[in-house]
DNA sequence: GTCTATAAGATGATAGAC
DNA sequence: GTCTATCATCTTATAGAC
């Protein structure tokens, strides 16, 4: 498949990526592309149109590639391991910051706005299923709304590929921090039974939920 | 002072929190502050410069304006408090939602990106003496790099703040979440210290570091 | 479907009057 | 320091030939 739509929307995603949405015009696009500018206002409208439609195509495209990998995933070692993998293919194919780009232009642009919201949909809902299964039995179990808390990890990586862009030696030690973190929390899984009880109890005496 | 120079400055910042980098031209920054747009590159040579000026001086004045309240944090309770607060007048002043529109112009953008890492540092910096103090007598003392801890939590504001222009619903759920996690840690941190030895064995048994 | 040509406007930046 | 006027360039988007 080969066709200038879709010669179109990979260059649009490569653009987007290496350029950042301020280089994202339809020239740029267009070029990289090896087709001439009209086409994109032929086949998408505008310009913004046609970085939703690449985005969304990415986005489907990346979720169905991990689907088998995120049905694996039932324990915080594979969760893990499965970041690992996540995080180098992402080195290569930058979906994440792509995400972090059209993110930014969401401000007051209503079409990339629903483009952020189509991506963090698909990948929040599959960040949940896997939070679920590992959660599922831990000491967090029914004490943290997973639904949020994969909104909390989405947004989370989107800032930390935005600031990689910037810093990278500052992302890749906060990388390296957050992985830590998991290795402690695996740890405190791994004690298990025993402060699940501690936890829980503690918790149930001071209650509540609120912001 | 209401001289040119510090209106340019102001406009700049309210035209990056309401239209975003792609907004912030010469023209709009010099229509918002009353002068003329020549005026800019008089007093700034490029508007990306005005950008990073205005930027390292709102982030200066935000840092210290929080300087005294960073300083008596010492508990998980007042560092809840204190986000509370800080949460509150970033809804008016939008300071992170600022340094998001500017990270995701760092792409490419040698001046943009200074600027970022400039207030990244700032910020950093003072999070992490935070950190020190509260984590400091906690079970996570010594197990977690606090530098890349708060790194972490900078990148991860950033992300939150930038979901938040495309989808307040689910920031707003992500950062109650946020709060849910706190309290809960905060719960773990008032086992204190049994907890702390229980995880500190088991960590020692299971250790190390890496990516 | 794809191209050339071009309209209509915004942008960064400068020259020069005051 | 501040303004007007202007340039060169880039932008989205369209009209029309092929």
């Amino acid at each position: 498949m080969t066709d200038t739509k879709t010669l179109l929307k990979e260059a649009a995603i490569r653009t987007l990526r290496e350029d950042g949405l301020a280089g994202a015009s339809a020239r740029t696009i267009a070029g990289r592309a090896g087709v001439n500018q009209a086409l994109i206002f032929y086949h998408f409208d505008t310009v913004n149109e046609l970085l939703e439609v690449a985005s969304n195509d990415a986005v489907d495209a990346a979720v169905a590639h991990y689907c088998e990998a995120f049905a694996g995933t039932a324990s915080l070692t594979d969760l893990l391991g499965l970041g690992r993998e996540v995080r180098g293919r992402e080195r290569a194919n930058g979906n994440v910051a792509v995400m972090a780009q059209l993110m930014s232009g969401a401000q007051g642009n209503e079409v990339l706005s629903r483009a952020t919201r189509y991506a963090m949909a698909r990948w929040t809902a599959e960040i949940e299923r896997v939070l679920r299964r590992v959660v599922g039995t831990g000491p967090m179990a029914g004490l943290v709304d997973l639904t949020g808390l994969a909104h909390l990890v989405s947004a989370g990586f989107i800032g930390l590929e935005l600031y990689a862009g910037a810093d990278q030696e500052g992302a890749d030690r906060a990388l390296a921090t957050l992985g830590d973190l998991a290795r402690l929390t695996e740890t405190l899984d791994s004690v298990g039974p025993v402060a699940a009880r501690v936890i829980r109890s503690a918790a149930r005496r001071k209650g509540g939920s609120g912001s």
